[in-house]
DNA sequence: CTGAAAGCGCTAACAG
DNA sequence: CTGTTAGCGCTTTCAG
């Protein structure tokens, strides 16, 4: 097998002890010891070996980070801005994938099968509160987009609502009064989508448009797919859904070319840019012009929607901001005497970038 | 801090062993005790600490993964893979991202900075054989898309050259002859690019075509901007590019409806799908119509090319093969007696997914 | 500046 | 079926 710290110590005539001090710079060596251990250690290939380490020091130098799917473009993002940010503070990332699992996410915070990890990112889906309430003493955390039952952990997360608002509002300023909504998830714990639905109504009341519930639709996941059959579901129905046609719009009747019933909007706003991506794709797919007919507002400012056609209009989350605060709070918790610190809700900026999904000019 | 394992024999009353194996069932416990134990446990919150148990037999049950990027969308996808494989195996996933840069694949392969991970998933873009040798003995190294220099390390790919050919192929079944590519990178040491070019120049000869240097273009990473950039580029030089005229093309001379000199190309293979999604994003945006006036074909099958507008033709390699049999590899290698099986070359199947970007009717 | 020795928490011989 | 014990490789008092 590899050698160990004892076989350095033995080649190179020394105590273990010094073998240690040379790797680990922890007290003065002579400079004569210094070169002849690091000769043993270059000729034996000795890596010290981490598990041995982590024993003694009693932490691992391994934060978890759990979110719902790697391969969605906003979490791999994501992820790969906390690596860097992980690196930068000489920890390593185990990444760990819940698929939206609430099993998952539970045994994930109660480490089931053991604790390795120093700390804990995670963006949940299907979090309870008293999953945390078992755990957030034990294992620092941190949660990205949902807030804490009983500030228990830290969360870091943009103001949902008011982004939710300002993308609204945008499109009503560009004319549109016929907004729809694509990203509801009313079988989430996951409180995102509700805030954003929020904010989506806020602004529509403010500019005095009562929400029509036809128009909000559901969504089972974030995907484009998704996206897309939302997207065909407004198109084909005219504003008209199973759950019926109460509600009623009090914005003007202009009357799309729409197919089944009702009007058809003249604008979507996405809660996500997968769902924005997809619902573009059925509404080109379709011959719908795009932003002439239909204005699009997604949210999240994926790297793919600045080469769509036309590029998407978008609230951009400050990732690099989450990245660094998430770890930031880590860190605190880590370091700190007693993990007795009070829990941080910190709002991480947004803004809304305009781009030709919604501005005929650009 | 938490509880140990003799904080848990204490209470119960037994001993450290007994309880050892109330937790591994590595030993058969008498029901009356395991009962009494397994409340111990609960009332302590006792979790194993899993840096003793690695300590004590010399694995961690923890994999690395180095990828270049996290954020494009191939990797993720794979990575979102590798990560559900690895669970299923029981092994977690230490995440790294190396951008491509030569120093941190070397740093990961000779494991400075200590011994963490039982074995190690790369995807090299900057690798160099004198890191491997260094290495792969001493730890189970496989290699996705890049040959192993001296047979050292198990390596997993699809056929890359035949794959080119495939796609290019289909091109000129289209009827296009003035077929370009996007994604050359010659100052990588990674050959993926050189194999793909092999195979694009193969089927144009095939074909009677003399491959043209200045529709060969180069890139300096793989994101769409890259295919943006080089898509402006063939489209302003007609063809010219600053290495000069040379090469001729024997195809057909229908002449484009060009800018700057020479005929325009008819089709495109971009080496990934990012980069095809860049160029389609050029190409649209400059009214060429995609896929009547320009075909395009992409590299990966990645999601958003089911969604661009036109869908995007791509060669798609089977990620789902390549993440488990990476993984097999690596088990038999952790697993076997000794580090002495021969280093596998193994090929995974792809195929060719024809959308619309090359399909009129699609 | 360096050596000797204890112990982090766990597993697995080896008794009983 | 269960208790005792050694030791995985490292860091770190405590002496020298």
């Amino acid at each position: 097998m590899s050698s160990s710290l004892k076989d350095v110590a033995l080649r190179a005539g020394v105590s273990a002890r010094t073998v240690s001090n040379v790797v680990n710079g922890s007290a003065p060596v002579a400079e004569q010891t210094r070169l002849r251990v690091q000769e043993a250690i270059d000729e034996l290939g000795y890596r010290p070996n981490l598990a041995a380490r982590s024993l003694r020091a009693g932490r691992t130098g391994i934060i978890g980070l759990a979110i719902p799917e790697l391969h969605s473009p906003y979490f791999s993002e994501l992820a790969g801005l906390l690596v860097d940010e992980a690196r930068r503070r000489s920890w390593t990332v185990i990444i760990d994938q819940t698929l939206g699992d609430a099993e998952a996410e539970r045994r994930l915070l109660t480490g089931d099968g053991g604790r390795v990890m120093d700390g804990l990112v995670i963006s949940p889906w299907a979090l309870r509160a008293q999953d945390l309430t078992a755990t957030a003493r034990a294992l620092p955390v941190v949660l990205l987009g949902e807030r804490s039952p009983e500030g228990l952990a830290d969360r870091v997360a943009v103001d949902n609502v008011a982004a939710a608002d300002e993308a609204t509002t945008h499109l009503l300023e560009r004319g549109r009064r016929r907004i729809a909504a694509i990203g509801l998830q009313p079988h989430l714990e996951n409180g995102t989508a509700d805030q954003r639905t929020a904010g989506y109504r806020r602004a529509l009341r403010r500019a005095g448009i009562e929400p029509r519930p036809g128009w909000e639709r559901p969504v089972t996941s974030l995907h484009r797919a998704d996206g897309a059959r939302a997207m065909a579901d407004l198109l084909d129905a005219g504003g008209g859904d199973g759950r019926g046609e109460d509600g009623d719009g009090s914005g003007g009747g202009e009357g799309g070319s729409g197919g089944g019933g009702g009007p058809v909007p003249d604008a979507v706003f996405a809660f996500s840019d997968e769902l924005a991506l997809g619902a573009l794709h059925t509404a080109r797919a379709r011959g719908v012009r795009v932003p002439e007919d239909l204005a699009i507002v997604g949210f999240d400012d994926i790297e793919d929607g600045r080469f769509s056609f036309p590029g998407l209009t978008t609230v951009s989350p400050d990732k690099h901001q989450i990245a660094a605060r998430a770890l930031q709070c880590l860190a605190d918790r880590i370091y700190s005497p007693r993990n007795e610190l009070p829990a941080h809700d910190l709002t991480v900026p947004h803004r809304l970038i305009v781009r030709g999904s919604t501005n005929p000019g650009a």
